[in-house]
DNA sequence: TAGCTGCCCATGATATTCCAAATTTACACA
DNA sequence: TGTGTAAATTTGGAATATCATGGGCAGCTA
């Protein structure tokens, strides 16, 4: 899973570096898919090849002439640049999707799950306090409360046995 | 679960011990996630990799573009630091976490069942004189009183044998 | 030939690991 | 109940490894 926000920068020559643990999370591979966030946030979205199979069998799934295949296809699939690591884990970002992030100088890697998100660290900034403010909404902690105790049922058969490791929580 | 309070301290390197039952309840695993509370209270929350499963497939049940869900996984998942116990169950706190919840020297330990908190000792007294305040209120003791007798009807197909230790409930 | 690209090495900063001392805690025995 | 011994834990510091970053060089392309 992709965890934690990190601080990296763009060189001279455009590079560069892939955090640490996100290329270990990349398992091995140095392969590595970058596409415009599809929430309008104005960051950048990536992952690597596990991620983008999932994405394939996902939009398998929806009907081959459907419009929403057409809009996801167009936007993850042909909207991704698909970029190789080098040796010291640095990728070169495409120019224009730096430009539609505004990515120059100091960038923030932000972790998702399943994938991973590359901001302007200003954007970044904005959008961290929108999400802290919203945060402290009763409505937020409501519905996560919700999911967890789902969650807590579905493991433990009704009663409550604390946290387990979730099948397939981690590699 | 983790269980009771205990004060340790930063030394001149930001390393942190973590106490020795917390460590114990981690199972073995020495990875160690923190992030702020989210709900203001300015203390650091933390758990280990059975937690972060359990907060990965909770966050999996909520609607991908909702926006509970992006609130939630920017404070849990990108808002976490991804830390590493070393051989002596140390971890070094980052210093933007420290910063927020104002942690410097000693520090407090505190048990909140499937995670723990990290206090700035100041703050944490004042929390526990508010909570010991509020634990006066015919309220809470009511809805405590509801639930527990909830949790009793479920264990004991309806009517009172006397608490029972659930299957599993601790190690 | 100029610029871009991929590949490689060098370096400083940072983080991690390792070692050892000091302190606390637990336990057995008188 | 007090004391001595052993174990575990906390603490401090140094050695080591890892990582981010800058730059060099060759090959390809326009």
């Amino acid at each position: 899973m992709f965890v934690s926000t990190y601080e990296s920068a763009i060189d001279a020559k455009g590079r560069v570096s892939i955090p640490a643990p996100f290329r270990a999370e990349l398992g091995g591979s140095t392969r590595i898919f970058l596409w415009q966030a599809l929430d309008g946030s104005g960051c950048l979205e990536g992952g690597g090849e596990a991620l983008m199979a999932m994405y394939r069998a996902t939009l398998t799934r929806l009907a081959p002439q459907s419009e929403v295949r057409k809009v996801l296809v167009n936007r993850i699939i042909a909207g991704s640049a698909d970029l190789k690591m080098d040796e010291t884990g640095r990728i070169k970002l495409p120019e224009d999707l730096c430009k539609a992030a505004e990515l120059e100088g100091r960038i923030k890697f932000a972790g998702n799950m399943d994938s991973f998100q590359i901001w302007n660290p200003e954007k970044h900034a904005a959008y961290n306090a929108s999400m802290e403010a919203a945060a402290a909404s009763p409505d937020v902690m409501a519905a996560f409360g919700r999911a967890y105790s789902e969650v807590l049922h579905q493991q433990g058969a009704g009663h409550y046995n604390g946290p387990k490791l979730v099948e397939g929580g981690e590699g």
